[in-house]
DNA sequence: CTAAGTGCAAAATGTTTGCATACTT
DNA sequence: AAGTATGCAAACATTTTGCACTTAG
């Protein structure tokens, strides 16, 4: 059993409001104090693993998380700009018949709450 | 300019001689003290940079590489299994359409050389 | 000869763990 | 009361940095 406390609830309010990325060091200064380092560790861990945050490095080696909203959709993806950083949300169904392709074709099942995908954003195309 | 020296070439042969991940102390063990952590670590940022290698934490925290091969193909992709961690090249024309409708229709331009896509192959959706 | 790359040891950083304490159920 | 969760400090692991030295061009 998985008991409710205080510093659960504070810390996944905290990631919900999240716009973009976040770090650890960030929970630990919002709290200032409040909320043991170590916990936090442990709350993100276990997050990570029940798929409800995302987990990745940066170029400079930072590790930063992200939250991936729930979504029933079988239609949603993200885009993430590898030059700003930026995450795009996208709920299109042009990934549908890709995803089933993948399935039938390649028996391979796409976690679909997950989709990640790197490269340009139209800002940044232009700016390069 | 950037020369060339044993140290380089002989991680770059060892990357691209490994079938699946790897991490750092693999490279060091390997080479035994015949090339410094320094060394290794300032190769294989560079080359994560230069879009060579692949980096990734798995849930055990670890930081693996993964070497993606050069490919000109457009239409080359992997699938990486949640569950055994197996890598799986595809080579299959079902992205192209995908990729076309991202770049014209949500002005993104994805880096094909580098799309991964998580989820769980055939064996482990068995398996679970 | 100069710029780039290397290796070592030290420092900095990030993450995990053990344990006593506090909180939930 | 029993099972979880927390927070601290210590331990640990990983990565980065400064610097003297070597090597490539």
């Amino acid at each position: 059993m998985t008991y409710k406390t205080r510093q659960k609830d504070e810390i996944l309010e905290f990631i919900k409001n999240q716009k973009g990325d976040f770090l650890v060091k960030d929970i630990y200064a919002f709290f200032h104090e409040r909320i043991g380092l170590s916990t936090i560790y442990r709350m993100v861990d276990k997050l990570v693993l029940e798929g409800v945050l995302k987990k990745s490095i940066n170029k400079n080696n930072v590790t930063s998380y992200q939250y991936l909203e729930e979504c029933e959709e079988k239609n949603h993806f993200y885009l993430k700009c590898r030059c700003c950083g930026k995450m795009i949300h996208v709920d299109c169904d042009c990934i549908c018949d890709f995803i089933d392709h993948i399935s039938l074709k390649h028996q391979f099942m796409i976690d679909t709450n997950n989709i990640v995908l790197f490269g340009y954003c139209f800002k940044c195309q232009r700016r390069l």
